[in-house]
This record gives structure tokens, C-alpha cells and sequence, in this order.
DNA sequence: GGTTCAGTGCAACCAAAGGTTGCGAAAGGT
DNA sequence: ACCTTTCGCAACCTTTGGTTGCACTGAACC
């Protein structure tokens, strides 16, 4: 059902932070930790440990470029990513699609037996 | 782009031993603490802070039942929660096509103008 | 009815994660 | 050369997930 790995990743983007970055990253492609701090509620350093954290679990890979450190998504990564989030959702809608049906059957049944 | 309230979901299915949970309620029916635990590498009382966790965000309710207290999934709410990832998911994924169209037409004006 | 047993809740305690401040080091602009 | 900017490291605090221990209660059993 879920591996460690999976478990890496989810983790990885549970956290609101860490989602807005790879946002922010997303849509005005690669920036710093200082870059992105200015665009969040956080300090540089915070910015930071999620940037390592992001950078272990291999969602974005870090180019150092002078004085500065340029973070950018790992597509091929993400698409992992995104896979796990709509197999997680989609297992869980047909569990729930399954309960309705059967819920509805049963209620089908009393209507049956005893004529409502 | 994410709420609060979204981000209360999202920490609530972050969280690992949370989405084995509400795999376990939503495929075996209500269940408790304790037999929630039995299925879980974690204490009785881990199992029962998720349990609080999750009743807070509305994804799981309780029912007292003698001494006991059965806890089942609020469908309504699991299925706003996997609305939700699917948003993201497909966010993330709208953005990955947008930038691999973007980098395939460079790539496309790179073999115009330098001839390959 | 009293004893025993299973399930809960509460409190104390511990470790890891997210966040902050403070500092020193290195690259760049003037 | 000097000042600014960016970064990394270390210390510290708070929250969260996890554990153990204990007291309580409903149900079963004699």
C-alpha cells in the first residue's frame, strides 16, 4: 500500500511550505533560498532546510552558481510525485464509490422487504 | 492557491500512519483504537492522537458504543480531501506540460536558426 | 453482586521536525 | 580595499509523533 519511498514523497509534499516552493519554483522557474524566502512566510534559513530536505527525496536539484545556489524542480521526479498523489486519490474514490454502491444496495433491499 | 483549511487536510493525509488509517477504515468498515492499532507498528495511544487528529478535520467520526468508540470515515470530507489532491496534482501537472512544451519550442527554434 | 478483563483517556516524558536568531565565510559590485 | 549579498553552521525553542504508566469504565463471568 505504501512503501518507504512513497513515504519519502509524501512527506516531502505534505508539508504547505514545501508545496508553495515547489509552486513558486513551477511558475517562475529556478531561485535561491533567498529568492524564495522574500516569497514566503518564512526566514531564509527555514526556506533552506526545506530546499535540503526537497534536494534529498531528489524533487528539486540545486545549481551552484557563484555566490548563489539556483534550485530547480526535477520534472521527472514531480511526475512521480503528482503519479502517487492521483493513485492515493483514486484508490481512495473507489473505496468510497464501492461503500456508496453498497450502501445503496442495502437500502434497495429494506425498500424490498419491507415495502418502505 | 492553498488555505488554511486546506492545509489542515493536507498535514491530516500527510502524515503516513494517517492515510494507512483511513485505507484500514475505509476497506474493513469503523473500527477503534485499539483494533486500529493491532494493524498498525505504533501504541494504541499513537493511534488514538490520529485518531483526534483526524476527527478534528472532519475526515473520521466517532460513535460511542459501550465502552468502546467505533470510528468511521466522513465520506463527504475524504472525498473533498481527494478533490483536493487531484487539484494539485493536476496543477503541477499542467505546469510540468507547460514548461516541457515550452523547452521542446526552443529546442525546435534552436534547430531553425543553427541549422542542427 | 463482586471479580476480572478489555478498551479508553489522561499525564509525563522523549525524540524528531520546523522555525528562529546569531555568526562567520565567500563571492560580487563600487 | 570596502561594503553588500548570499550562504552555511550552530544554538535554541516549540510543536508533533511516539512511548510508558496509571486510573477509570463498561462488559463478561463466576
Amino acid at each position: 500500500m505504501s512503501t518507504a519511498v512513497d513515504d519519502e514523497l509524501w512527506s516531502a509534499i505534505g508539508d504547505p511550505i514545501r508545496r508553495t516552493m515547489i509552486d513558486l519554483l513551477l511558475a517562475d522557474g529556478p531561485g535561491t533560498a533567498t529568492s524564495l524566502s522574500r516569497r514566503l512566510p518564512v526566514t531564509r534559513q527555514a526556506v533552506s532546510k526545506h530546499l535540503a530536505v526537497l534536494d534529498r527525496v531528489g524533487l528539486i536539484h540545486a545549481e551552484p552558481a557563484g555566490r548563489e545556489r539556483h534550485y530547480q524542480v526535477d520534472e521527472a521526479q514531480l511526475a512521480r510525485a503528482v503519479a502517487q498523489l492521483s493513485a492515493v486519490g483514486s484508490t481512495w474514490d473507489a473505496r468510497l464509490r464501492r461503500i456508496k454502491r453498497i450502501a445503496e444496495t442495502i437500502e434497495r433491499h429494506r425498500t424490498n422487504n419491507q415495502g418502505g
